[in-house]
DNA sequence: GCTAACGCTTGACATAGATCAATGAATGCA
DNA sequence: TGCATTCATTGATCTATGTCAAGCGTTAGC
């Protein structure tokens, strides 16, 4: 059983994937080789709990939730799936079965990725293996860091903190410097930052006010003084 | 150099972090050869961007700060380590140096594990590569669900979210049930949620009013119908 | 057993940030 | 070019939650 090769787009929906993040273009396209698209209708069992692993997926669109089946009526919802994440992923490195049941909450549509083939893709690459628990660590502790940001700052200091993460400054603390990978909408950067648009705004113009920043139309932002930024973030952190 | 055995309590302190959250004891027992104590000033420098990745490090206590060294004087915080967290584990896997620099801000404790010895371990036991890869991507969902969690439900959502995760519901939904393993004061339980202790105090004392639940003594909670408490949940989910 | 210290609980108040609503700017389409 | 749609911005409220403060219960030490 033989699957159409996946368009460019799904390929650049692989590499995006966290767990993929790291691989290169022809890594990617030799993992695409045992991917195939899916798209699944509303209200649709994936797998079942205890099934043999064999695809673990990534969502490109729609909702899915995975809950523990106890009895005919009796489920337990242990998580729900956005758009972009990777599960079953964990069942397929225990190598066990799945521990959970999946079904889509709305129509969906999802990469499966053979399981079988990916291990062996990891066994003939071993520096991937490496590579992997290098690129997972490092998600672990953007992630933790993202946890403590949201309960520790304010919205002011939490712009400021992306600001200074995804700036191009390296040389003088007191050059101005600029971040142009934003994100495209005030939307999707206002979520990224667990803010409201409009409180993202409004930081962004008092930030603008005291000369601190310069906004390009949603496009760029120049940092005008990133030495009094990194101040004003500090005074917050060590507030504790 | 051979250093003492480290001593029960630290090999705790192993287990109990996430890297080896899924290892047996005597799995701990053997990393606990090549790991050793060590007890950092204020203000030292553990290891410099760019050295050779000898060792990677938990923190037992005291607070790490990782940063880039640019020049003498400009440098740009990366990250702060606080106890319980591993650091530098994502250089050993890259096989690279470090990629930052990290210096204690207070007196700290850390326990340091020898990378070269560690990475060969995990070659004579290669089921623990999977298995590392497997609580790595376990630990990035539960994240990942704690962050949606933080920005997207309210205070009575969190807690609700908090005792069904952790309840010993298995039967039937309408079955009273407990959570037995809490934290074992309102603060570090408040703290875990991302609210003040006063209320975490509000919403449970709200919930018994309404007969939902029923508190011990801070040491455990009765579910008095979790069936409603679940419906609860959902409402706010839904509202997305 | 008494006092001190600490942690829990509850109330009163302050505020950051969400929501609602209106306007302005930019982009796309006819 | 002009109209329509979407997105960004600003203002006016409202509310959830943090902060401050006081009382209560429990534990610990003498």
């Amino acid at each position: 059983m033989s699957h159409p090769p996946l368009s460019r787009t799904h390929q650049q929906a692989l590499q995006q994937a966290t767990l993929f993040s790291d691989f290169n273009t022809e890594e990617i396209q030799l993992l695409s080789r045992f991917c195939h698209y899916q798209l699944i209708p509303e209200q649709t069992c994936l797998f079942q709990q205890q099934a043999a692993c064999s695809y673990f997926y990534l969502l490109l669109s729609g909702f899915i939730e995975l809950y523990l089946q106890y009895s005919s009526q009796q489920k337990k919802t242990v998580e729900f799936i956005a758009p972009g994440q990777t599960f079953a992923e964990a069942a397929m490195f225990s190598g066990q079965g799945y521990p959970v049941s999946a079904v889509s909450l709305q129509e969906s549509e999802v990469l499966a990725i053979n399981s079988l083939k990916f291990t062996q893709f990891l066994k003939q690459h071993p520096q991937l293996n490496w590579r992997l628990l290098s690129t997972l660590s490092r998600h672990l502790h953007k992630l933790v860091g993202q946890i403590s940001a949201l309960s520790l700052l304010n919205a002011e200091q939490r712009v400021i903190a992306y600001l200074l993460e995804y700036s191009n400054e390296e040389e003088d603390e007191d050059v101005e410097c600029s971040v142009s990978h934003l994100p495209h909408r005030r939307a999707e950067f206002a979520s990224r930052l667990g803010l409201s648009v409009e409180t993202l705004c409004r930081v962004l113009s008092q930030l603008k006010k005291q000369g601190l920043i310069e906004t390009h139309q949603s496009k760029r932002i120049n940092l005008l003084n990133p030495q009094r930024l990194r101040e004003r973030l500090y005074m917050g952190m060590e507030a504790h």
